[in-house]
DNA sequence: CTTTCATATGAGCGTTTATTCATATGAATA
DNA sequence: TATTCATATGAATAAACGCTCATATGAAAG
């Protein structure tokens, strides 16, 4: 390895200034290991579709109410749902734009590849 | 809950005959689960700049030589990098573009919200 | 061929994480 | 107000994960 810490043509140094502060790529590691989950993942594509409640979630899934719960809560802290009263039941929903931007993007990643 | 297993207007069968296959389903989240530990994440944003070998990562983020080679093999079986040798050291590249849209989406996301 | 040096790898350890189970919460309705 | 029912939550457990340490590998240089 070169002694001055130079990579092709830029340096170490360089390179550090570039990226961003370690604040925001903890914040970018954050939101991508609520995607990291198929449970979630499987949440966030059936509510693509549809707003759902818990329970139907819990059906569509074949899992516990429990556990749906528990994952949601994980979506709602990283913002990526958000939810609605309507009588006795909750809806959940996807919050933003960006989140089918990113699916898309990964999909496509996945199936040119593997 | 409904009893019919309907929410608003599609049934959970109708929902669940849209959503990709189990195994398109886990290979996604395979993928994002990569992208969510901060030090993969570093590592992608320094080859954004560059072209690395393994030691300049290891400078670059201040780590040792033994835990960056283990993530590099965790983003290349994920076939997100690629690797060349050039005479005693080996150079990392992102492997293909999808990678840096995926970024910047998810940029997007926490710059918004958080 | 031998040595050197960059990189790779396997085992071990502590931490994080997803699920389950039992139970709490609290809005709606009777 | 009391009951019901959907959802939320806390503790416990098992599995997955990231780093370290020691060591292996293998191409390049001598």
């Amino acid at each position: 390895m070169t002694k001055e810490n130079v990579c092709k043509h830029k340096s170490i140094l360089e390179i550090s200034e570039k990226m961003p502060c370690e604040e925001k790529l903890y914040d970018v590691a954050d939101l991508f290991k609520v995607f990291g989950d198929c449970t979630r993942i499987k949440i966030i594509y059936g509510l693509f579709e549809s707003e759902l409640c818990v329970n139907h979630i819990a059906q569509l899934l074949n899992m516990t109410q429990s556990a749906i719960s528990h994952q949601l809560k994980t979506l709602k802290d990283a913002r990526l749902v958000t939810s609605r009263r309507e009588g006795k039941e909750i809806y959940y929903a996807l919050a933003d734009k960006h989140i089918k931007n990113i699916f898309e993007q990964g999909y496509k990643h996945i199936c040119e590849k593997e």
